[in-house]
DNA sequence: ATTTTTGCACTGACTAGTCAGTGCAAAAAC
DNA sequence: GTTTTTGCACTGACTAGTCAGTGCAAAAAT
């Protein structure tokens, strides 16, 4: 059942060393600025493992995104679960996504920056991968979103795909600014400004 | 002793083609990946013209930088500043700069694109420029945001740099997705979307 | 008036270099 | 003994930046 195990532990840990190196490398310069040699020796690898084990370096790059993404989404899908299992409301699953989407950051910012580097760029051979990705971790906001609209904890007027991405919009940029800018700030600080505003408690005392 | 107008009518002018060529394909394609050659073409000019014009290929990109963040400052504290002039509330200036915001990125997506990409970029030669260039644009919904604490429109709770930050950012996301994912929406729809957000009406009914 | 000079803006062929990807034999790991 | 990695030389396409020269209009000299 087991055997077609086609990828064996040694490829998977090359492959492992040449995305660490790829995405650090990447973040900082760019996809075309960035070369394969440079990947490869940052790696500690050879640049024939490169291509040995990706087709190219386009292909290196593609995996690498969809890797990165299936990372948050799993994460952000935990804390939604989470929050779900111990009788929490909707609005505090978003509260924890957030949360959840800022440790991401924290942990992978070399990730996010490329992830927004690309993101809205026409005309690049990966776009379609970025569109399946992108839309799958905004879906798990949709969903908690929508499921608060359905229980009355939101107001039914919210336009669920704009407020999604609005959401994640809010998470990414301010996180990316917390890291560039105010790296001196804590994780709670930058969580509970997006909270607040998040549950509309900028207006008003 | 007069003659002042170091740059003539024609050199103007073809500065200016040359910016339009290059924000285009650099938005698509990203700095790296955009020839010289390119931008020459599509301006309609021969390469040599391009050095003639700017020192290189950075210089350029720089210049534009400048121009464009020029752009959306004027465009954001002029909203700010009508608002004030007709005696509104610093809440309704946040939500005429928002639409400031997604008016400009309607008229130059392509500018907001390469924003975006190169912002937290590090280790690369503009990032100077960007730094002062962003700061000039995030000061001004600082300003306003401070001037609505002082007289307590907004909670005092509330952390200015960080909320600046994400409302930036929520606007520049939603947009872009936005141009990206939805462009049948119209600016009115996104507007009201990022406004309810803004005005805590997400929550509750 | 006509010719010559000057300076600006622009041209495009050319240079010197870079980089993705290849090929392959030998070594190492499994 | 099969899979994976290494090391290294090589190629060919592509690119930032240069430079000698062109076109032209206004000024200066004749």
């Amino acid at each position: 059942m087991d055997a077609m195990d086609s990828t064996s532990t040694r490829r998977r840990a090359t492959r492992a060393k040449l995305y660490e190196a790829a995405v650090t490398l990447i973040a900082e310069q760019g996809f075309s600025a960035t070369t394969v040699d440079e990947i490869a020796e940052r790696a500690g690898v050879a640049k024939g493992t490169v291509y040995y084990n990706f087709k190219s370096k386009t292909e290196l790059f593609e995996e690498l995104l969809r890797y990165g993404v299936g990372l948050l989404t799993v994460s952000l899908q935990a804390a939604a679960d989470e929050t779900a299992e111990r009788g929490g409301t909707k609005v505090e699953a978003l509260d924890e996504m957030i949360r959840a989407g800022l440790g991401f950051i924290d942990r992978y910012p070399a990730f996010t920056q490329l992830y927004v580097a690309e993101l809205w760029r026409t005309n690049r051979a990966w776009q379609s991968t970025l569109l399946v990705v992108r839309q799958q971790a905004v879906a798990v906001v949709e969903t908690v979103l929508r499921e608060a609209v359905e229980n009355g904890e939101l107001s039914e007027e919210i336009d669920i795909p704009l407020t999604a991405a609005a959401l994640v919009g809010m998470v990414l940029v301010a996180a990316l600014d917390w890291q560039a800018f105010q790296p001196e700030r804590s994780l709670d600080d930058v969580h509970s400004a997006l909270s607040r505003l998040l549950h509309g408690r900028v207006s008003g005392r």
